[in-house]
DNA sequence: ATTAATACAGGACAGATGTCTCGGAGGAAA
DNA sequence: TTTCCTCCGAGACATCTGTCCTGTATTAAT
């Protein structure tokens, strides 16, 4: 285990006799690192890459709620409040987790007030961020929405600006819509010159003109 | 300082040189218990009575985040991200706070892990409801809404089931939506039997029919 | 090559919801 | 009492968004 970079993401080190019971996990794109209904088993701290956190509704869709980068932590809901697993937690880049067994933490770390320090800051920090998104998600139309998806996915690694369609279906169920009205609003756009649509893929055309209909709402 | 109900509440005993440091504070319905924009002071926990936590829009109009009865904490988002006070916290009961001081906290409970894990269980508890009323409110409509509005301000001391008509606009914009489109469906419910409008007031006459259109949303 | 199956964009329509506006009720001032 | 002002409910209309359906294109099977 790297301590080092541990220690620079999280700001914290773990006592020597500790880094023998902890494990580093990749997880590959599109693998489930938490799974909705799953029993937990520790706490997951991402290290590396980027993954998207959604929900399943009885309706049987999805609904993305955020997604997220280094640090962020996984499990410490469903460990506060002893509940099973409740969103999915899908890597959408190459990811590095490092897990601590449950027991790991009731008996080492629970007493430990720096480690708790930073489980309260990573808490608090989402739900600070899920009670502006909550409204957001309230108040904002789809376009929005979408402008706000396409900015959130935009990431340096995405080189080219190029946006896989291959998933319009997909994207409408993280949004909360439907496929047809993402097709409505995009023929709009494509008819202003904001994007341009070529076989399977949208190529943003504007980004000036897109971040501007997203109102700065991100869902991350 | 009440030990024992503080206690009953929260399973908390603070040692014996705190409790002359704790103050506990009364507030009348409508008195802001905390003002978005606001420097936090400490960490609030309530005793007895209700409040609402509503935030500002950009708009000027406020949206209803949740109603909270005890045990409930506030005061933790604001400390741990170290920002200023996010939402407001305004009473709808008489109600009774207690308050820690942050000078309290840094000094004497930072390193208590007993103290912190009844932070972390009540920030864990709120980023779940959170999560889960940020889908459900992304997915109700405005009827559903409204519905699940006059579900969660029924309580033991609202005796008579009547709402103030002057105060619509308040609600339409707690619920996010406008006082027009609340006269739309109180016109529908009307018509179907299921309340009755006279002078002032609503009359709830159907409280099964309520609750089946709430579809068991509720904001707390 | 022809046919069948699938997927997808978009047309048509309905329902939900916001904005603008007006007419009536009630209260305050003259 | 008369006039004026304010507030409220609701009509009219526009926009947003979901559902249903169709025509076309692409792919798969024969």
């Amino acid at each position: 285990m790297n301590q080092s970079l541990f220690k620079s993401i999280y700001d914290y080190t773990f006592t020597q006799d500790l880094t023998s019971s902890l494990i580093v996990r990749p997880f590959q794109p599109n693998e489930y690192i938490l799974k909705a209904g799953d029993q937990i088993d520790g706490i997951y701290f991402l290290l590396s890459g980027r993954y998207m956190v959604s929900s399943l509704e009885v309706t049987g869709k999805e609904l993305l709620l955020r997604y997220c980068q280094q640090p962020s932590i996984m499990g410490d809901i469903e460990i506060f409040t002893d509940c099973l697993v409740v969103s999915n937690c899908i890597a959408v880049e190459p990811c590095e987790v490092l897990i601590i067994p449950l027991e790991v933490y009731e008996t080492h770390l629970k007493i430990d007030s720096k480690f708790n320090q930073l489980l309260l800051k990573e808490l608090a920090y989402k739900l600070l961020t899920c009670t502006i998104s909550s409204r957001v998600n309230a108040l904002s139309p789809v376009n929005v929405r979408l402008a706000a998806y396409l900015c959130t996915v935009e990431s340096p690694t995405h080189v080219n600006q190029y946006i896989k369609t291959n998933s319009l279906d997909d994207v409408a169920s993280l949004i909360g819509t439907t496929k047809r009205h993402i097709n409505r609003i995009l023929k709009d756009w494509t008819e202003k010159g904001i994007i341009s649509r070529e076989d399977d893929a949208i190529e943003i055309l504007d980004w000036s003109k897109m971040k501007e209909i997203s109102e700065n709402v991100r869902f991350e």
